[in-house]
DNA sequence: CAAGGATACTAGGGCGACCGACTATCTGCC
DNA sequence: GGCAGATAGTCGGTCGCCCTAGTATCCTTG
């Protein structure tokens, strides 16, 4: 198996604190929480990712699909979409280009702006969608066995960052 | 500006929730937590990349080059590397593959295990290491202008998600 | 002392995200 | 009106990470 299942006799985070005080490098606060987020990332995607493989999906699609199942007229520019989703426009670019080879979004031209194109969803894409987020759902997005406490700890403690980087 | 430096006009997560939960969809709080999580981890990489990127390095780089320098001998074999790291063990080569083309690493045969390959940190490699080291730490891994409460609450509101993980 | 299985690393390929540069189009201002 | 600057999307390239597969080496077991 590439990656340990077995677990380290220890917090490697824990570990990085202690060595990161030892050489007197500061701001060791900031490192654990950054290096916390780091690994909880790449924990969410791993899981995430392996629940929606089945549906041909991985998240940056997905949540592209469940922002225009979202909207009234299930369509949307793709400028808009990056900005929703906080994503560069070239990865609007690539994620747009795949949902279309699937049939889950097609492109179509703004009727006013010859700029912009405007994204719509399938009917096709509505229920992939739909089924994907059941079974999301049902896995609590990577994140089952934590109660609603613990997560909202987690969504609390990273909202000031969020807001703090501009967010919103 | 290709990625919107105006903030929207609402937290686009808690526009999300309300999405979803409009939808009927279930686990609106794993919800929330595994897009804060994605969205803090995008932001974070982001400032530290751009941190370290006088110095020739990216986050991963310097989280191998530091472990190294914790060791007692400044060597470790790759496989371990991968498992402190906890990352692939081909991210592992490509990591040390890109050091060692910088001089800041060597790979060197274990003495007595001979599938096994030692890298070793340069004298180079440690002078990096601290001076990237105290430029993060005076960016505070971009967790900048957060205090020490808020970010012993991400570390400490993730440690269970990780631990469940089978981190440690 | 030979399998057979475990372990260590690497090669090749794919994916997502980013950046810089480019084209097309719109908009504001003189 | 016409031109400068802003805006929308795409193309090509880079990077990090993962997976699968493959080779080399060790170690356990009969």
């Amino acid at each position: 198996m590439p990656t340990p299942d077995t677990p380290l006799p220890f917090d490697p985070i824990a570990e990085a604190r202690r060595n990161w005080e030892a050489q007197g490098w500061g701001a060791v606060d900031a490192m654990a929480a950054a290096t916390s987020i780091t690994r909880a990332h790449q924990i969410l995607l791993k899981r995430i990712d392996a629940t929606l493989q089945p549906f041909g999906l991985v998240f940056s699609r997905f949540e592209a699909l469940a922002l225009l199942s979202f909207t009234r007229t299930g369509a949307m520019p793709m400028g808009r979409m990056g900005k929703r989703l906080q994503v560069h426009p070239t990865s609007v670019t690539n994620t747009v280009d795949r949902l279309e080879a699937e049939g889950l979004v097609t492109r179509t031209p703004h009727p006013t702006d010859r700029r912009t194109t405007l994204v719509e969803i399938t009917p096709g894409g509505r229920t992939l969608v739909a089924t994907a987020a059941a079974a999301l759902g049902d896995v609590a997005f990577g994140l089952n066995g934590m109660e609603t406490p613990g997560l909202a700890a987690i969504t609390s403690s990273l909202r000031s960052l969020r807001s703090a980087a501009g967010d919103f």
